[in-house]
DNA sequence: TAGATATATAACTATATAGCTATATAAAAG
DNA sequence: CTTTTATATAGCTATATAGTTATATATCTA
């Protein structure tokens, strides 16, 4: 199996839910505990933990206890890599339709 | 191929399996027929046919009949729409680092 | 027209994911 | 010391996902 990379497969799976994007956005703007973080759902606690701990094992957060609250903050080095990879793939689309072009560029000329 | 609509949630959902990221990398050097894209993966043909669909839904991708085969192609405007939303969270984070970073020197500043 | 090729579909299993309620624990507040 | 608050965990259901084999269909090739 080419292009093995499970960490890019956990972040992207994490990406994937509009909760967990939201958590990711509410984050971006500063470190937050669980009950802050869930205020704008209406789902069980529960429910919504299981969204965080999702997050966390993928590493786009961090979190700590402080007293009896969770903090988390974003950690932002997976949403770099997830963004590079595809950054790269179409990159390597650009510049491929950019060779292409210039090939029926110059049979253009060649024809003139 | 009817009118799905696709979304964030569906598109990183897609992104999330090694397999399919596998498929769009190759995509990326041009088209190309169901049975050249599973030829790399030791995996049932039916199994493999499904992460197409799933690609495909997720509008990733592209395919139409050509007599026997089935052509797919990369479809890059969900990998852009993918790519600005991280970037756009990255550049909140950052920014707010910057903002920051200015705090934590005025108050330095002032002390002197 | 018969056979080979390239998908496509059906039917099934196993595991993962997303949600719930109920209950437990740990820390803060009174 | 009791109550409230803020998670945390247990245990359950329903659906989704990822894989399999077997079989069907459509289109080329001989």
């Amino acid at each position: 199996m080419p292009n093995y990379e499970p960490d890019l497969s956990t972040t992207f799976s994490a990406l994937g839910d509009p909760t967990r994007r939201g958590v990711l956005a509410r984050l971006g703007q500063g470190a937050a505990t669980v009950s802050e973080l869930s205020q704008p759902y209406d789902m069980a606690l529960p429910s919504f933990m299981q969204h965080l701990k999702v997050l966390e094992k993928s590493g786009l957060v961090h979190s700590h206890k402080a007293g009896r609250s969770r903090i988390y903050e974003l950690q932002p080095e997976r949403i770099r890599e997830a963004e590079q990879w595809l950054q790269q793939q179409r990159q390597l689309w650009e510049q491929r339709l950019d060779r292409l072009d210039d090939y029926l560029l110059q049979m253009k000329e060649e024809r003139e």
